[in-house]
RNA sequence: GCCCCUGUAGUUCAAUGGAUAGAACAGGAGACUUCUAAGCUCUUAAUAGAGGUUCGAUUCCUCUCGGGGGCACCA
């Protein structure tokens, strides 16, 4: 609210200078004195001091002002009202563990659904599960064992003949054993996908399989010779590098699945906007895709939007289904939850290491520190907003909505907390407009930490002022409702006892 | 070989062309008759190298060196 006016009265980008300088700054150049002079002749309301530094105008909140906004409701601004965005994430495939990378997709997705909702859109979860192909075709060949199939694959051309056989007639449903391998294989993998969705708490309005999509794209692909060409028996595209669409089997590769997903996605939901989250690795197959989606579905191709994340990569190197290197989710969620003895601090934990930074960068796992539970963590987030409360339970009072004096909660660490609650809309919206919930994460970190300084230094409970006590009070209540609802915003509970 | 991404304290990460480059972990020091010590206070320590653009560069450009990923019938 205020940002915005001081960018309206100053015309520059207001920005949040060290705490020093003032609470709003704006870089304005050579004419800072002249414009803060103005600036001043005109008396803000809500600004107490207007302080020139070399180039830069930095403003200084009045407290009276801070401490009235402890009362307002902090509301997201819902800036995608009547909008529909759809998120795919996760992805996982069937035949397949869910490791540590689904792990990642799935609480960065989330947490992208949510700052979405939170700013007003109507959001439809999706998840894309490659049902069939030569994945799956590796899978069944041996037994289940994924990386088995895909070793033998690659080193026994009799196995590889095998396999492609299997890719076939898995299409074609022509063989009864064959069928039933696959139908029992599959059916426990979407069992198991479900049980990990729950754990993670990622609920899917939609999902979306291969088997039923692909022939779309592959009709989609045989409508248009225009783009798609014949090439050594397979229908290719040749884009920024040629990429195969359909095989020489006649079979649609993953290319060809993807246009018709994309079709189906805008058939069933005319969305505004479509994010698909995935891991970095594809991004530039995913260049070539959206090339030959402009030109087969334009209106498609136009909103549709590829968010590439990092790889949660091993000290040792890449994490590779395919050599059978793997951890899974449920591995590591186990493994923090042994360390802190409850499944909600565990899930937090693992979702706020991979949230806390940006979404683009690997996170090198390393098994001791992914599962810390000391300094900028999920757990210390968590730890903060069980204490809030608990002083909250201590006080014996459960209504907090009485008008204060202004003469409570004027000390300097009072007034900071609330500086830092009237920035949460503006992280949201920022971390929202960016895609970058590792902008809500810290934003939740440095309140977590005003919070912790603030108690240490307060015993509030013990103040012989009444009314000062209830005042704080109101500020813990308003402080631990905005940390819960920023830990929402990343997918993470905040139990009342850790 | 070609293409893309990346290089910031000992380590893992922040910093969208602006002020004295912020945190956490590890290391060092400390407070406490404690509303949850999974906490708090103080402290040591960094932009890979060389050019360029700019009033101003961790950020943009070029080259060198390091790390990762991708290069047609996997996803």
């Amino acid at each position: 609210m205020i940002k915005e006016k001081l960018q309206q009265l100053t015309g520059a980008e207001v920005t949040k200078p060290k705490p020093e300088f003032g609470d709003y700054a704006v870089f304005v150049g050579k004419e800072a004195q002249a414009l803060s002079e103005k600036l001043k002749a005109q008396s803000i309301p809500e600004i107490e001091k207007i302080e020139v530094k070399g180039q830069y105008i930095n403003f200084f909140l009045s407290s009276a002002y801070v401490q009235q906004q402890l009362y307002s409701d902090f509301a997201f601004d819902p800036y995608l009202k009547d909008k529909t965005i759809i998120v795919e994430y996760t992805d996982p495939n069937p035949f397949k563990l869910f490791h540590i990378g689904h792990l990642m997709s799935n609480a960065i997705g989330e947490s992208i659904a949510r700052l979405y909702e939170a700013s007003g859109a109507k959001v439809i979860r999706v998840t894309w599960q490659g049902d069939v192909g030569m994945h799956i075709a590796k899978a069944v060949w041996a037994d289940g064992d994924y990386a088995a199939g895909a070793k033998a694959f690659d080193e026994d051309p009799k196995a590889k003949q095998e396999i492609e056989a299997i890719n076939k007639k898995i299409y074609d449903r022509s063989d009864l054993e064959i069928n039933k391998r696959y139908d029992e294989g599959r059916k426990a993998s979407l069992e198991y996908f479900e049980k990990e969705y729950e754990r993670l708490g990622s609920k899917f309005d939609r999902y979306f399989f291969e088997s039923e999509e692909g022939p779309k794209g592959l009709a989609l692909v045989k409508a248009h010779p225009e783009v798609f060409v014949p090439s050594e028996g397979a229908i290719v595209f040749h884009g920024e590098h040629t990429r195969v669409f359909v095989n020489s089997q006649g079979l649609p590769t993953y290319e060809a699945k993807e246009l018709g997903l994309n079709q189906e996605k805008f058939k069933l939901y005319h969305p505004d906007l479509s994010v698909i989250v995935t891991g970095n690795e594809i991004k530039e197959y995913f260049h070539v895709l959206m090339e030959a989606m402009k030109l087969v579905m334009p209106d498609v191709a136009e909103k549709t939007r590829h968010v590439p994340h990092g790889m949660l990569r091993l000290p040792t190197g890449k994490m590779s289904s395919r050599t059978g290197d793997v951890i899974t989710a449920d591995e590591l969620i186990e493994e923090v939850r042994e360390k802190t003895k409850s499944e909600e601090v565990a899930t937090g934990a693992i979702k706020y290491a991979i949230l806390k930074q940006g979404i683009g960068n690997d996170i090198i796992f390393d098994r001791e520190k992914s599962i810390a539970v000391h300094g900028d963590t999920g757990v210390y987030l968590q730890y903060t907003y069980a204490r809030l409360i608990s002083i909250l339970t201590k006080s014996g009072i459960s209504n907090f909505q009485f008008p204060i004096s202004n003469e409570f909660l004027n000390e300097k660490n009072e007034l900071n907390i609330i500086k830092h609650l009237i920035e949460f809309p503006d992280a949201v919206r920022e971390a929202t407009e960016r895609i970058a919930p590792n902008i809500m994460a810290l934003y939740c970190y440095e309140l977590a930490n005003l919070a912790n300084r603030y108690y240490e230094e307060v015993r509030i409970l013990d103040d012989i002022n009444e009314d000062r006590k209830q005042a704080r009070l109101v500020l813990v209540r308003t402080v631990a409702d905005i940390l819960k609802r920023g830990l929402g915003l990343l997918g993470i509970a905040a139990p009342e006892r850790i």
